[in-house]
DNA sequence: AAAATAATAATCGTTGAACAATATTGACAG
DNA sequence: CTGTCAATATTGTTCAACGATTATTATTTT
């Protein structure tokens, strides 16, 4: 994990181990990033750290303050209504215009076992990613790179937020099986019904997140 | 328009600066920006050229090649065809999901109203900024800051594929009574006709747009 | 003359140092 | 305890440098 490949350029790796660090939750909302400490550390210079920051940035997980710093962003309700709203216009969209022999259908049907296997095993993290990949998949249905890139984005927002919840293995758990079903409606044809359940479904999430965040103790405190 | 306001950072600010040029077509697709050159028209060190750069990259303005420098992004028929993807997802479901009575409706009105005006006087230009204008309002009735952030650089992207075309006025003037049409349905509360409305407009706009690119001699040629 | 090769120049990728501007800290006086 | 002001640290931006890669030109070879 020390020095990778040097296929691309700095600035992106850059940002792709800093992102690492912050869906993994070593990287807490709200703490400050130093631009000295962090560019000894990533053993870079402080000019292409700030690349990268500039980056994480336009993506949403960091937040910057002039002549302050960039501080990991602290998610809120508001944000997490967004990006659930943005989920629901993405992912409805996508699953009510399938084609239902699309390949993404495949890797649909694989995260779900996945995350059958993982849950027998109480290997709440493995669910957790498979869920992930499903849901990606999804938008992959509409075959569209932007929306495939917007939306990880996103995801990767969303997970941020997952990193201040006390038990994750609470959110994704309870849908294994209402992403079975969704994957048996579109190999029915059924892509309208999908679109619907999916929408619940997201509805359904959207409130346990929200629950789940609220009860979070001091929020709004860095 | 020299020396702007010092209210945001730097890179932001110079990023805005190039996609204005971008979109203004005084840089051509394909044209190599040169760092050294570019940062001393715009009075700026090396290092903060290329935070913009990193930016606008990751809007799809700019291109990328190693060791190569960066270079205005080409559009192809591929790129004009995920984008109008994009805009159905997008833009079919804020109006599908629309509150009649929602802020954005006004402006979509007013859009109207100046396009209208706009087409008399054979303003072809106002027309068409009135024209993104609709549609970025039409985006809003979402009501997610993340979906308008996005819309907008997909908008960004897609004026960077008109100015390869010769006679854009002819993408915009047959859309304004289509684009009265809609908000009429809004206003009478009948939104699933207005997103069919809008997603068939969409692909008429697309058909029309793809023509017009295919007619473009040497594209592909730097 | 055409093609292959070597030498040269130009550009990018990244770094480190420097300095001004702004923010934080801490001492001190009231 | 509170407000003021200097001292300190951090960011914002620039500049110069140099290795690495690519583009260009010159030279040689066939």
């Amino acid at each position: 994990m020390t020095d990778q490949d040097m296929t691309s350029a700095l600035a992106p790796r850059l940002a792709e181990a800093i992102r690492n660090k912050l869906i993994a939750g070593e990287l807490k909302p709200g703490h400050r990033l130093s631009e000295v400490k962090l560019s000894t550390d990533l053993q870079v210079s402080r000019n292409s750290l700030r690349e990268a920051f500039r980056l994480l940035t336009k993506e949403g997980l960091l937040r910057h303050e002039p002549n302050r710093g960039v501080f990991v962003a602290i998610p809120s309700m508001a944000s997490i209504i967004d990006i659930y709203r943005v989920r629901r216009v993405i992912e409805c969209r996508a699953v009510a215009q399938a084609y239902p022999k699309h390949p993404a259908v495949g890797r649909m049907r694989a995260a779900v076992e996945e995350a059958r296997a993982a849950s027998t095993r109480s290997d709440w993290g493995t669910v957790g990613s498979a869920n992930m990949v499903f849901h990606a998949a999804i938008v992959d249905l509409a075959d569209s790179e932007r929306l495939n890139a917007f939306y990880l984005q996103i995801a990767a927002e969303l997970r941020l937020s997952f990193g201040l919840l006390d038990s994750p293995e609470l959110l994704h758990e309870p849908y294994i099986e209402l992403n079975a079903a969704i994957v048996e409606k579109l190999d029915a044809g059924e892509m309208q019904e999908a679109a619907a359940a999916l929408e619940s479904y997201l509805l359904q999430s959207e409130r346990t997140v929200l629950a789940a965040f609220s009860r979070i103790p001091d929020k709004g405190k860095a």
